[in-house]
DNA sequence: AGTCGGTATGTGAGCATTTACTTGCAAGCG
DNA sequence: CGCTTGCAAGTAAATGCTCACATACCGACT
C-alpha cells in the first residue's frame, strides 16, 4: 500500500502526543513503517506535513459549523448545530480533531484571516443574533469564547482520558443545554 | 543582580511563546542575558526548570480556587469564587497563568493526582452541590469541564489577542453568569 | 579591621548527540 | 522508456548540557 496515507496517520498520532516540535520525522517514519526519506516525496518539511495536517482539521470543522448552522433557525438550534458540528468532527477522526484541539496555539501564526474559522464563525452568528434582539446584548467576542470553551473543554478532558472512551457525542444533550444557556445568560 | 529570577521570567516567555521542545536554552539565556551555563547552576535541565514554574502555576490557581470557593456558601457563590480565582491568578501574573493554560497538555505525565488539580476541585463541588440538590444531577465531570472551559477559553482567546489587552477580570460578570448558567443548565 | 578559605554563582568555549533534510540508486508500473 | 515512489546512508546545523576557570560573597579567626 501506498506509504503517504501511513504517514499521514502516523504523523498525526506522532503529532497529536508530542507535539509538533516534540515530534520526530524519524518517530513519525519508523510508526509508519517507512524510511524517513519517503517522508520528503510528499511533503517539502515536516513542517509543511504538519500544516497540511492541520488545516484539513480546521477546514472540516469550520465547513461543519457553517453547514449546520446555516440549515437551521434561530440561536437555539444553531446552538444545537454547533455542538453537533464538534461532535461530528470529533467522532469521525478523533486524531485528527484532538490534534487540531490541543495544537491549534502552534499554528496561530498561519491563520489566514477570511473569517472562516470557527470561532469568528460562532461570532458572527452571535452578532447576528443580538441585532435580532434574540439574544442579550454584551461583547460578542467572549460570548463566543464562553461558548465555544464548554465544547473545546470538554473534548480536552476527553482527550486527556478523564472522560472514558465515549464518543464525544455521548456528551452532546448536555453541551447543548450548557451552550444555550451560556448564550442567554448575562 | 542574581541571575536566577531573570532565568525564570526569561524561560516563562520564552516557554510561553514557544512551547518547552520549541524554547531553546540558548533563546533563554540571551532573553536572560546570562551565559547558557547559569542556567544549569540553578536546575539540573531544561525540563526540570519548565516543570518547576508550571507547578508553581498550577499550585498557586489550584490554592487561589481552594481558598476563594472555601470561604463561600452555595453554588451561586462558588460559581463566583471560581471565575474570581482564575482571574486572580490571570492578573497578578499573565505571563505565568499563559504558560500554564496553554502548555497543559505537555505537564499532564506530570501530574501528581491529589485531587488538587483545578478540575478535580471544581469537579468535587459539584458532586456535593448535586448531593444537597443544589444542582441538577448530570455528570459530574463533563459539568465541571463545561464550566471551567467558560472561563479557560476566554482566557485563551486573550491570549491568541483576540480580546484586547484588557485584564481578564474585565470579563468576570460576563463569565459568572456564564459559569452558574452552565451549572445549572440541563 | 583585615584576611583567609570555602562555597555559591556566572562564563564561554566546546562536547556528544540528535535533528531535519539530501542524495544516489533501485524497483514498480503504465 | 519515463516517471513516480521508496530506501539507506549520509550531512551540516542545532541542541542540551558539561567543564575548567574566574569572580563575588560571607562567616571565622587573629
Amino acid at each position: 500500500m501506498s506509504a503517504k496515507p501511513r504517514i499521514e496517520r502516523a504523523a498525526l498520532e506522532v503529532f497529536a502526543a508530542h507535539g509538533v516540535d516534540g515530534a520526530t520525522t524519524k518517530l513519525i517514519a519508523a510508526r509508519a513503517e517507512v524510511s524517513e526519506g519517503a517522508i520528503y516525496r510528499h511533503w517539502k518539511s515536516k513542517d509543511e506535513l504538519a500544516i497540511g495536517l492541520f488545516m484539513a482539521a480546521h477546514k472540516r470543522l469550520s465547513d461543519l459549523i457553517e453547514a449546520e448552522a446555516g440549515a437551521v433557525h434561530g440561536v437555539e438550534a444553531k446552538a444545537a448545530a454547533l455542538v453537533k458540528a464538534y461532535c461530528t468532527a470529533a467522532d469521525e477522526d478523533w486524531t485528527l480533531f484532538s490534534f487540531h484541539l490541543l495544537q491549534l496555539h502552534h499554528f496561530l501564526p498561519y491563520y489566514q484571516d477570511d473569517g472562516r474559522d470557527p470561532v469568528t464563525l460562532v461570532e458572527t452568528i452571535i452578532k447576528y443574533a443580538m441585532l435580532k434582539m434574540e439574544l442579550p446584548p454584551g461583547d460578542p467576542r467572549v460570548v463566543a469564547a464562553m461558548a465555544i470553551g464548554v465544547i473545546t473543554q470538554t473534548a480536552q478532558n476527553r482527550a486527556y482520558g478523564r472522560l472514558g472512551e465515549d464518543a464525544l457525542s455521548a456528551h452532546a444533550p448536555l453541551m447543548t443545554a450548557a451552550v444555550q444557556a451560556v448564550l442567554m445568560a448575562r
